[in-house]
DNA sequence: AATGAATGAGTGTTCATTCAT
DNA sequence: AATGAATGAACACTCATTCAT
């Protein structure tokens, strides 16, 4: 068993167990939802997956992936790390604004697993958030950014992008309304160490 | 039913529940195991209770009117808005220092039920918040505040604020080796408007 | 326990009972629907009746005492066994007419429980169906009725009674209609003997 | 699910669930016990029927095609309705002393849910009763019978017919003590228009 | 590779009954 | 006499998982 002899069924149940949790918790989603949704027998699922838990793992990795690949394709060579920095966050705006199912799938799932249960290789994966840390890191060593725990500068970065993109996706604003310069500022603010200011 | 002649055994059942819900998702309490951790036989919940959901509700209940009452009594006088706002942010934090569980409990059952599911009055309650929401609304139309959507505001707030005291729980490091201060100048450089630079 | 020393609760409780079998399956009326039909603790009920079975017990006595003693002051004199007979047959009628609930009820009730199980002493019991068997056995050793078991006059004298009262009582058809002197003539044909044609 | 690929066992499940309502309330019927005497587990049920309700159904249309077909079956073809009539008479009857457990599970069914509920198309189903309806309607059309409501027809007929075979069977009387003939004197009688008298 | 069948453990919920007060 | 509290057993139903085909 889980071998992908059928990749497009493969996909096609991923996708399936994405959309239900979308919508709902993740304890939620149960395999028979997905097999209804994709439209194959309920014990299929044992075959491309080898446990709930590990549909559920492989959902995660397919979807940082995905968000990995969109930021590494988006993001513009910069010279500087602040211009890199900048081009990160735009990448970030543009996948939440797009994808703004993976997105909330990958912090549900998150959420609910501890980040050891979910991916064997900590570092290979998850590149998108990696470059980021990575960036955000090199900002402090070079007093670019503020001297706090590095959870608290990327919460603040995705948090804020993801609620942004949320409510415009909700329709509470629009992207004219409220301009995503304004966040970039707030993130730019809380970000940068106020030895300027 | 639903009578609390026993107060001592309500309040159990909630505490027991709280501290399941802190450790998994919502959806996976159930009210077998909070049976089991008050020590009572399943059937015994129903009578304090009509529904899970209804046990769930009053949860939620109770540990925002927890919050509600710890910051309005803990945060001082101020003279200007200003102060007031610092007051209210030291105050939450106090709070997701002393009661992290708490904090954890609310925005996990927030996210699975709708916040007009929870609460009757949505007005009296929650009043932490909406004490900070008060003050955030005022400190836009002073200008005091930046002109993002107010739900981006609390987020950088109130994330942070939880993030800070989780990772001084979990023992990441402590209160000393990252001091308040710093996550205190990240919001407000984050929050207020940069005109003053 | 089984005191009546409230008599008046006492009768309260047979009659929510009543009208919970009426609408449903006597299986499917529970002790907590009469408890909180009548206003009391659901315990309050083991002080009248010792159980549910108990409690379904009274009600059958008390209905079908109901019934014969209307039955028995309702019926006219006769000077004859077929007077006597036709008087109890639209004092029947009369009651099913004026109390279809009850007339339900003792059905419902003798379907799901033996008449053995429901009565202690059969005799003094039922006697209104008693009265109307003691004329149909008459009536049978006179030639006066069929040759069938007794069981199939009085089917067919209470079922087609109560058919009528039914279908009047849900509007199927007025009294005025369909007269009851149709049925009487049905069961007057059914029930005697046809040496007379 | 709901599949019947396994029609042995989706019989074997009809079976035991007749046998329990012959002896029982319907609503006193369970899955577990219908599981237990199958010898199966009680989830396997929910395989062969969506809920207890569609097994309930399932019971319900399996013994009144069951029904139909041994009338239709059984009955002889007549030159006149009277013919006719006498010749459903006997079909049911021969039906009832037969099959008293269908019998009875049928009207017990048909007394716990409307019909509506129970039938996707009342016409095709139930034909049995649908045929002697039929033959009652005609025969108030051309004043073979009394002109009252058909449910008290149709009652004198199916109740007497089912009392008669319940007592043979229950041995109260055998089928020589008390010859059907007499039952059919009393139906005839019953229901013909004493317009002949 | 795919499915239907099967199961045991689990869910929330209701029930009849008992008991201390 | 009356009640709230308590419980164990039952209920309908869903789930993740396994297995033979």
């Amino acid at each position: 068993m889980m071998k992908k002899k059928n990749p497009e069924k493969y996909q096609q149940i991923i996708d399936a167990t994405v959309q239900l949790i979308d919508r709902q918790d993740v304890a939620m989603v149960s395999t028979t939802q997905v097999a209804k949704k994709v439209g194959i027998s309920q014990s299929n699922i044992y075959i491309y997956f080898k446990n709930r838990d590990d549909l559920i793992k492989h959902v995660f990795i397919r979807e940082v992936d995905a968000m990995s690949q969109f930021v590494h394709d988006t993001q513009v060579p910069a010279t500087d790390l602040f211009g890199q920095f900048a081009s990160q966050l735009d990448a970030l705006f543009q996948f939440a604004l797009q994808h703004p199912t993976s997105l909330n799938v990958i912090q549900k799932i998150l959420r609910s697993y501890s980040y050891q249960h979910l991916v064997a290789k900590p570092d290979d994966l998850n590149a998108a958030n990696a470059e980021l840390l990575v960036t955000l890191k090199k900002g402090q060593q070079t007093g670019l950014f503020k001297q706090v725990d590095l959870s608290l500068l990327q919460n603040t970065i995705l948090s804020n992008i993801k609620l942004q993109a949320d409510n415009i996706h909700h329709g509470k604003y629009t992207a004219a309304e409220q301009p995503f310069e304004r966040v970039r500022q707030l993130i730019f603010d809380a970000i940068l160490n106020g030895s300027r200011s």
